[in-house]
DNA sequence: GGCGACACAATTGTCAACAATTTTATCGTG
DNA sequence: CACGATAAAATTGTTGACAATTGTGTCGCC
């Protein structure tokens, strides 16, 4: 019943820096963290689609959790970045304005490039060794077409490699922007073309790292981040057209997650 | 007893992007919010100290609000970055490692000089003027000894000028980076001589903004941080010493705040 | 006297019912 | 037939009680 929750990485109940004890209890949390993955799941495969309406009855009952459970859900998922809540009327999906997602993609540049900027060159074996096991995987997963090991293996695969720029503060910062733009990225989740393309800019980060060529590395890790952009523009038609959209975008349909 | 929320500023109840209605609300979430802010206070002005355990039950009965409120609002102050929750274990006031502090300041300091490198110069005179009275009443506050005021605007000075960069995204991590660090800087607050350093150089970026000097805005705004990093530093005793602490420094003890 | 098992108290996590609010549908009136 | 007021339904917000977990003190045993 309460199975292993969904995120491979470390949970994230507060700043996990070691205290007292360094236990690291994967208990108690589970059965909220559980759900709000849940939830999370459902948003990057366009199963909820932005400016949806979330109503707590409908997903108490939809995955069997307690009502105040949905809404703990809800408060963490806002504080995330991927619904909004406004008072008594309820929680959505998150929707991202065009400027918006501009600006926040031109700080994942910025947030990118100085996390690359600070990765010792040339790196550390270890390092290189587990980058190269994680995509090796994520490869294989893409292969198998199964969409969610791919996203948490592109996610551990990221958050590995920005995590050796010592100083987590800033590794923190990007994950977190990783996750709010969940909601963004669901548009060109599932598209094999981008799939195989950020593979084999995995491979070339890789080559940067071990030849320790600071130029390059830093520019892959900024220029990997458009396609998804360039994905979400076209998937909601024209553009430029802040104030209205035209004919609603949906994210790709992808099949169930298992 | 309900009063008006503590903080000035908007609510940050969810990202509050135009969506369809634009009504601002500020009801409905009033009492989580005050809640939030009233422990928010304790924490910056040192009355709950780092480490220290928040109980539920206590502050329930302490602040006159629910259990379930508590809860709640714990959940907010562990997303800012104010508290530390683990599960069936309660929540603490969060407490800073010192290496941990250096990387924040560090990514503080690169954050807002990236800021400060985007505001349109010379500024706008709109904003120069608000800013000019914002610091006026600053200064007229610091004299006062009005210490929960003398806060509030110092982050609204900052916070007003910030968001003139253009980037809304960026303005907001460098709103949450500075209540991440409220529980940093409360071993500042409350120094006469800081407080007056602080002001004069808010007049110091003014004239930067109004001549157009970018360096020189760069180099103060980016320079204004390290005093409160220094005084947190010298409190802690030591330092380096990154395992043991040497007799618990505490924050200030400051007068009621009213 | 030290050490482990047990029981008790303190605290957190969960649930289901109730109250308040918003949204939708209905109805009378100009 | 359009429009505004009113009532009903749907949904969210709040409260209190109950269950589960953790921490602490006590007792017996070696």
């Amino acid at each position: 019943m309460k199975g292993l929750a969904a995120a491979p990485g470390p949970k994230n109940w507060g700043h996990g820096k070691k205290l007292e004890t360094d236990l690291v209890q994967r208990d108690g949390d589970s059965q909220l963290q559980t759900l709000v993955d849940k939830i999370k799941q459902e948003i990057i495969f366009g199963r909820l689609r932005p400016r949806e309406r979330l109503i707590e009855d409908e997903l108490s009952q939809r995955f069997g959790a307690s009502r105040h459970l949905v809404r703990s859900a809800f408060s963490e998922l806002q504080q995330m970045g991927l619904v909004t809540r406004r008072p008594n009327k309820g929680a959505i999906v998150r929707d991202f304005a065009p400027e918006e997602v501009d600006e926040i993609y031109e700080m994942r540049a910025m947030l990118q490039s100085e996390a690359a900027s600070r990765i010792p060159l040339p790196a550390d074996p270890n390092l290189i060794a587990e980058l190269e096991s994680i995509n090796a995987a994520y490869e294989a997963e893409v292969e198998a077409h199964n969409l969610k090991r791919v996203c948490e293996l592109n996610n551990r695969f990221h958050h590995t490699m920005f995590s050796a720029c010592n100083n987590h503060y800033l590794s923190g910062l990007i994950q977190r922007v990783w996750t709010e733009t969940l909601g963004i990225r669901c548009y060109a989740i599932g598209d094999p073309q981008l799939l195989a393309r950020a593979r084999d800019e995995h491979w070339q980060m890789l080559e940067a790292l071990k030849a320790g060529n600071r130029t390059e590395l830093v520019r892959l890790c900024v220029d990997h981040i458009w396609p998804a952009l360039e994905a979400y523009k076209t998937a909601h038609g024209g553009w430029q057209t802040s104030g209205e959209r035209k004919g609603e975008a949906r994210p790709l349909k992808v099949a169930a997650s298992r």
